[in-house]
DNA sequence: GAAAACAGTGACAACGTTTTCATGGAAAAT
DNA sequence: ATTTTCCATGAAAACGTTGTCACTGTTTTC
């Protein structure tokens, strides 16, 4: 079947032969008028019965699905909150999405999900993307977009964001306590007993990076230890350049018992060379790591490292942005602080 | 500032205090009419220079942004393609979906996201609710979708996908052949020597985990070495079913000397439950993988699995889209085939 | 030097909704 | 029986775009 003449869509042809079926078509299937037939779709005004019938049926005969884009239009709401991710294979990230697809879940808002990479200009052009599309809420995981930035943001629809602090109207941005991670690892070696420890440490223009390397300071002076930049090498927050940063340590023959990891991805990449090396955690070595990534429970060894409630995270970002777009749901949820998870990586120092 | 009388938005109170500015406000501040700033913005036609200047110190100065439903109601065309993954936390799907976005890079279509959680009636709600913003374009991962359902789809708007293999026009779904990779996984294991190969499916209603046990028993039969059916248990493709699996197949007590298991996860769900009863990999059970994640790279000792090619995948399923949409791209993507992945998790079967 | 072609521009009609407003008739009140 | 109230309904005006059409001048052409 080609378009046909009645209605003639110039798209049809182009993508589809099924002709889009509008208000007006379903009106003059039922017999009624559009402004009826609208009444009757959002449930906005009592009408009679049989026309109520008709167009149920009219609508179901014709499969009829309001535009979203004309609705839309007309309201000036979206019903869709833009979510700005760095990277779509992210696993802490998409933790938080978990969060906030389950916070959002029948709210009637549907997220949009577009990736800035960590580069402020890709950032920049996708947060106009989703400004463009008139999202009726912002969501902003990390990055590199600065604090001026959301706030100009802000004035135009809700924005919560993680990874900074920051709060004003129609603005919410939390952010965990990675000094705080940072520490409660750090402590545990040192309680332990371990007095040179290394660390491989994150990319240095990533806040929480540089946070938990405060933590792993701050514990060292409330034990009285002196921390040895020495044994401080700076990785990815990936895989590889967690090995690398450990092959070089290795390498660099300074003597340590311990290593503290600035994020899981890094402690696999370090544990991959420390096995390749021929030194067994913990045996030789102990081995924490940050993030508790779902796989982390299921190395051999499981994986020592701090817990981030980044789940609890995105339900209370939802829940804080659906607050500021008045549609505010039950109650209160709480973002739980971080939490050492102490599995078998980590033992005490001979 | 709060919403000026002027330029009355009914919703500015309520979102923020920006005014909204349209394309009629840069006319007026330009001293032009609304024609020229569209033809302007789009590119469309010759203007005068000095209007041109006019208009586009106004856009700067307002910060002028399209509505793009409005557009999209006039054009028909939405500039969005949908995408229906199954859990924004699965790494495979994650993976297709990076492909995606870099295929889609630069053509002018953004990608939305939804989830549909192995649910068929969530899957037709969203994408019922894709449709419904009309979106040019339709990715489809996996799922419990029927093959009606997609060419209904396909009669809308052109539709990819994943999982099962279905052409038409406007429709193109794709499949990586699963059975060969099985089949790749368990003639490794066969011809080092093993004869007794356990297996860890995935969940029976899901063809991928299906096919590669029927891999699995094609290598078995091209060997000439029975399969014993005993030795194969279910899991659900997650690090815990694949513990569960292994603990029952050890408590079974039937020997084998080397396990397949349906993805890495699985697998390392299984090495788990093999290093707490002290056995190890590869020295007493050999271990082989399917999807060859990120991380497998990096356990220790590296997993041995098969390579899904899930980013070209991605890239191909993106350039089909765009091929449907007349926006053809460049060269034409080739998906290559499963691979063996040799690491370190299988010897020989002394 | 007149006719023809053309380049630049603005008015205005769509696109598919929702909602206000007016209207007609039925039910309720006098 | 007449007025009032009320309810269901349709016509029409937005919402912010884009593109067609008509209308100017200006340039080319013979």
């Amino acid at each position: 079947m080609v378009a046909n003449t009645e209605h003639p869509s110039q798209y049809a042809s182009l993508t589809g032969d099924t002709p889009i079926v509008t208000v007006t078509d379903v009106a003059r299937e039922a017999g009624v008028s559009v402004s009826t037939v609208s009444r009757i779709v959002n449930g906005t005004a009592r009408v009679a019965d049989d026309k109520r019938l008709a167009v149920e049926a009219a609508i179901a005969r014709m499969d009829y699905r309001p535009n979203l884009h004309a609705r839309s239009l007309k309201m000036g709401t979206s019903m869709t909150i833009g979510i700005l991710t760095q990277r779509i294979e992210s696993p802490v990230f998409n933790r938080v999405m978990l969060g906030i697809e389950e916070g959002l879940m029948d709210s009637g808002y549907a997220p949009i999900i577009v990736s800035g990479h960590w580069n402020q200009a890709e950032e920049t052009e996708r947060v106009r993307l989703l400004m463009a599309r008139r999202v009726d809420g912002l969501v902003i995981l990390n990055g590199g977009l600065t604090d001026a930035q959301l706030i100009e943001f802000s004035s135009r629809q809700p924005v919560v964001a993680t990874g900074r602090r920051l709060q004003g109207h129609n603005l919410n941005a939390v952010r965990l306590d990675n000094v705080h991670g940072g520490y409660l690892a750090t402590r545990h070696l040192l309680s332990l007993g371990h007095r040179r420890i290394a660390h491989i440490a994150g990319p240095d223009d990533h806040s929480d990076a540089v946070d938990r390397y405060m933590g792993f300071l701050r514990a060292h002076e409330e034990f009285g230890v002196p921390a040895d930049p020495e044994l401080v090498f700076q990785g990815d927050f990936n895989e590889n350049g967690g090995a690398l940063a450990m092959a070089r340590l290795l390498d660099s023959g300074r003597s340590f018992s311990a290593v503290f990891a600035g994020n899981d991805q890094s402690a696999m990449g370090a544990h991959m060379v420390l096995y390749r090396r021929g030194l067994r955690v913990p045996e030789d070595i102990s081995l924490i790591g940050f993030d508790n990534l779902p796989v982390s429970a299921y190395l051999t060894p499981p994986l020592t490292t701090v817990h981030q409630p980044l789940y609890e995270m995105g339900q209370y970002l939802a829940q804080s942005l659906l607050a500021m777009l008045g549609k505010s749901a039950g109650e209160e949820i709480k973002v739980p602080d971080m939490e050492l998870v102490n599995r078998e990586t980590v033992k005490r120092c001979v």
